[in-house]
DNA sequence: TTGTTATTGCAATTAATTTGCAATAACAAT
DNA sequence: ATTGTTATTGCAAATTAATTGCAATAACAA
């Protein structure tokens, strides 16, 4: 399997953009952790590591990103957007404590089943899907249950 | 079953606020269309109705409505959060084009095994979950298929 | 090596949402 | 009904995420 960096060099190339260190800083970084993120978190990182890129480059690296299949956004909350890396990754769902804050991530076989029988209903071309569960962890649970 | 009016008033009295008539035009104008909106949308409909409620107003009674179970935060989209009634509605699914904005809603039944198994097997206490499809819908998908 | 122009960092802008404040009004107690 | 307390309102200002204009820089094709 070819690396994030190839992915996105081939993607850029063809649609006649420029690469840049500061592009690769930012896929390095994503790709180093593996986990999902904000704009300001990965800023923060980036900063951590000596790294002088701006704010502004990554929102602008943000959209090419997406496009070139590397990462996707997950959801709004607190304000902002979060994303994640897809590339290399597979498809999962979140599971998310509503009191703590806690995050899960599991792989759910059935969906393709619900996709194939979607578009044959629909007739929709279905290319991505978010499922993402809310309510309490099994700690939070418990102490909900005390008061 | 009781009207939404009814489920606010009980919510508000019950954390000793204060109902209002600002806060019922908002949940009728809400209930009276029964479909997804926004803030600026949710305005802009009140306000050809000669209603004077001011945006503040709306913004500052959104928790109050997701709170007493009204409606719901559905996606974040176009730069800003689209929610929608819940109250009365069953759950439902949206299959979005990413071309034209078509959402379809639907129900999917076979979530309730899922809910059932990952309840089990995570422990968690699922409280509400979203399920959420994008891709072309058939019109798009020609158009798309064309070029 | 050179020329074109995409990309950068910075600062200013935009747009959604939140908040401070003084006036108003809901509602419990009288 | 009247009154007192204080939650709610509208307005305008503030805040915050995200976008954009601009001049300087740098990628990359020729």
């Amino acid at each position: 399997m070819i690396s994030p960096l190839e992915v996105f060099r081939k993607y850029i190339n063809g649609k006649g953009l420029r690469n840049t260190p500061e592009r690769e800083t930012i896929i390095m970084e994503i790709f180093s952790v593996h986990d999902h993120f904000d704009v300001d978190e990965l800023f923060l990182r980036m900063k951590d590591q000596k790294s002088k890129i701006s704010k502004a480059s990554i929102y602008r690296a943000i959209p090419l990103l997406i496009e070139s299949g590397l990462i996707k956004e997950v959801f709004f909350e607190d304000g902002h957007l979060h994303y994640e890396p897809i590339y290399g990754h597979s498809h999962h769902c979140h599971l998310r404590c509503i009191r703590c804050g806690k995050v899960i991530e599991f792989v759910e076989e059935e969906m393709n089943n619900i996709i194939d029988r979607l578009s044959k209903k629909s007739n929709f071309n279905i290319l991505d899907h978010r499922l993402d569960f809310t309510g309490y962890c099994p700690e939070c649970n418990e102490k909900s249950a005390l008061k």
